[in-house]
DNA sequence: GTCAATGATTGTGTATACAAGAAATTGATT
DNA sequence: AATCAATTTCTTGTATACACAATCATTGAC
């Protein structure tokens, strides 16, 4: 439990939210989740506002809180955004390129080869992450690292659905490959390049994505 | 006074901040701005979070909130940011625009031109603003026209500062011209790459930028 | 039978009270 | 005179209480 409640309930409330246990449109009252933690409603309206600046519920004054429910036109919105941060951090990464974060991404790649290899999504869901997450750090832009980790936390859920459609793991993991190269070959032009498209949502793929969202 | 008065506040509190009536570095006491706006103190915090999620100010656990005093540094990364999100605003109104976009866009660009023909700065600072905030609309991406909203708001203060620049008005209104023409064109990839230069911080314009922040 | 109006209920918005931690001040000791 | 410890004060963190707005149900009219 965090050094206070507020944020400690930030975290529990919106893990609740991401693993579905609150779902996408209900409403969320305060005076529940008060008794359910076992705190006043102080800190679960802390908690709230929060959740509400990251983008994760919506307050409607003297109306309460719900749990955002995005369409999927917007959801590709944030991924077409999350493609141009990520593309700007593997440029920057492949310029400034240093020894610890190239061990790092290395790191993390091997990890996705395994997890990849063994066809365990569950397992590649994580180490994609942290490969992905290593890069942020490599562009040694404190701020961009920042804005990619809280996008990519938005997007978590829908990132896990991708990984679900067929075939998609030895295609991300491939895509991978090519991402570290340009990144290792200082070729930041081309890292941008690929990593747009990697995280970006083309074609088929947005359907794709439609399809799991309403499958669940 | 919105609906409620924790929003109120953090734009009334928000507002000082950036007109720098408190500066960085400043200390905000709850209790003093509860009296100061003849509230409580619960509607003061509520405010203070706010805006520490969006980044203004520093709320360190029973040590209070302090104004953010940004490193050169990190402000020139959130240029680089901003940069990149305007330049993906850019290429997808490019693609995307419509008559409605095209007129706000032409007009805003008409009163910059009055105004920086005029050499009136302050005039400039909001025409350029509104500019800007045209091209966002165009792109036609809710979510990433409200990054852009936001970002552009938190670097507000920083591009006032930097129209201060000898020359930069006359600058930054012709550089506006070649954007119109590459959107108005349809040309999506040169009007990503005019604007992520017009935006960005390149070179003798980082040491502008770090002359002008010491010299208040 | 449907729609509107009015009252009851529920839940948010704000204020205040209380608890706990950090900073500051004062006193003592070296 | 300077430094360290203890106590006090001040400020934040949390709980509770109260007021008011919104919703829902019930009742009455058309």
């Amino acid at each position: 439990m965090s050094e206070n409640v507020g944020r400690w309930l930030r975290d529990e409330i919106e893990n609740a939210i991401l693993s579905n246990e609150f779902a996408p449109g209900e409403r969320l009252d305060e005076m529940v989740l008060a008794t359910r933690f076992g705190v006043s409603r102080t800190p679960v309206r802390e908690a709230l506002m929060q959740l509400n600046a990251i983008g994760l519920i919506e307050i409607r004054p003297r109306r309460g809180a719900v749990v955002i429910d995005p369409a999927p036109h917007r959801i590709f919105e944030m991924f077409e955004v999350m493609a141009e941060l990520e593309g700007l951090a593997g440029s920057l990464a492949a310029r400034r390129l240093d020894d610890e974060s190239r061990a790092a991404i290395t790191a993390a790649h091997r990890r996705c080869e395994l997890s990849a290899g063994a066809g365990d999504s569950d397992a590649y869901y994580y180490d994609n992450e942290e490969f992905h997450k290593a890069i942020y750090a490599a562009s040694r832009s404190e701020f961009l690292e920042e804005q990619c980790l809280q996008l990519h936390r938005r997007l978590r859920p829908y990132r896990r659905l991708q990984l679900r459609v067929r075939n998609r793991l030895s295609t991300s993991f491939s895509e991978h490959c090519t991402i570290v190269d340009a990144i290792f070959a200082g070729n930041g032009e081309e890292a941008r390049r690929l990593l747009r498209v990697h995280v970006g949502i083309q074609g088929e793929r947005f359907s794709d994505l439609v399809a799991s969202m309403t499958a669940r």
